[in-house]
DNA sequence: TAAAATAACTTGTAATTACATGTATAAAGT
DNA sequence: ACTTTATACATGTAATTACAAGTTATTTTA
């Protein structure tokens, strides 16, 4: 009667896509521990091992002796907790312009982050872009991507579109978390020319590495914000 | 027979202790479930409890049918995703000078968040301290707490005691999320002095505010860190 | 009426048991 | 010698049971 999806996973699905959906607002307390049990035919210890997931990304808050309050989706998700710049700005005031098609070509050395030998083999599918925040420019990132099982990757169009999103609707690929580095750094003449600031201006420095849902396959970033008018924002 | 600390927080403790003290290298297998149950004579659920919590901080990784990879500590510095800098760096590296000893004054007029009537009318706990890794000045921060139920808190020890610490100990508060912005900007005269850098240099800017366990408690931090030595880590 | 005690919830911790499934090593077969 | 198989051991999943401890609403008591 066992399949693969495992009982606590299927039920996390199941009221992470509730509380996305509105099913549960922000505020309300999902059913007590028990009552799921005896919703969905299952027994406490995985009841919590799926509220704990929950409680990990901040969907829900917990109290003892009163419930589990539902606290997210993680809030419009600032660059810090998930997702990329689309999704934490909205894409009202975001315009994105290539500045580097994308290109096969090797893997920088050293790297920002440590690599495996079949990413280095099988070569960097590498993008640059700018992108413009009420036209004025905010971000300037370089993105490395493994050339794995990616088709035509290198033909489609970027400009106003999430390199996640495109990741997700042609390559069923969704970027499940992550890790991140941030320092602030100088603006050298690159980042000062894309950025439009004085060569020297204190910018924000990210390095990202993204995982997804698609096992050993994930990618990096670097990106430079300039945090004069917008600061980065993010929940925990 | 068992007070206050549960017996899988205590093996989380134990573990992590170790491996930031090295007597787990990194890339060693720790213990199976098993020995570690007869060894600490819990049972196996404690026992993946702890180390589930070592597994979410990235301390280890684990593979079915091998076993728990030391993988951590994490080589930034975990102040994003949870905690304060202590837990984030393992206590052996961090130390705390109290700049400015707790003093209740007036909440500063703007204040980087919004504030309540009831924050306003009690007044502001202020508390400036400068944090060392390995000895050299990383952090520069200023804390603003509400003065209310916060008995003798100003009369308390600070030295080398994370302010996560004191409120969780002494007055049973726990920081369960909040929000942050992260700037660059330039070092003025106060942080260049404090952290050590020559005047100008970037430096990155946090302002948070931390949610707790108290209903209706929140405070404020405004964190400068030098970021040439070591960048900001977190996951997601 | 108002305060105090109680009961009926909630989540937190933890031992016990069972079986599934991936990994590595040693024994058996070719 | 090499491959295959079996075995022991690792983690993954999950049901069951028990009690501790915080919260809330009700009931009792002063």
């Amino acid at each position: 009667m066992k399949q693969s999806i495992p009982q606590y996973r299927k039920l996390y699905e199941v009221l992470r896509t509730q509380i996305i959906s509105g099913t549960y607002k922000i505020g309300d307390l999902l059913p007590s521990e028990n009552d799921l049990c005896a919703q969905y035919g299952i027994t406490r210890p995985t009841v919590r091992h799926a509220l704990d997931s929950l409680l990990h990304e901040g969907m829900i808050r917990k109290h003892r002796g009163k419930g589990s309050i539902v606290q997210g989706p993680p809030n419009g998700i600032g660059i810090l907790s998930i997702s990329g710049t689309t999704s934490a700005l909205g894409k009202h005031n975001l315009r994105t312009r290539i500045l580097s098609k994308p290109v096969i070509t090797q893997w920088p050395e050293p790297f920002i982050f440590p690599l495996t030998d079949t990413f280095r083999q099988s070569g960097c599918i590498y993008l640059e872009r700018l992108r413009l925040v009420n036209d004025i420019p905010v971000f300037y990132d370089l993105n490395f991507l493994p050339n794995l099982n990616l088709p035509r990757f290198c033909n489609r169009k970027f400009e106003d579109q999430s390199l996640f999103d495109i990741l997700r609707k042609a390559f069923q690929i969704e970027v499940t978390g992550g890790e991140q580095r941030i320092r602030a750094t100088r603006a050298d003449e690159t980042i000062a020319t894309f950025l439009n600031v004085p060569s020297g201006q204190p910018i924000l420095h990210l390095q990202r590495k993204l995982m997804t849902n698609r096992p050993g396959f994930y990618f990096f970033s670097s990106i430079y914000c300039n945090t004069v008018e917008h600061a980065l924002y993010g929940t925990f």
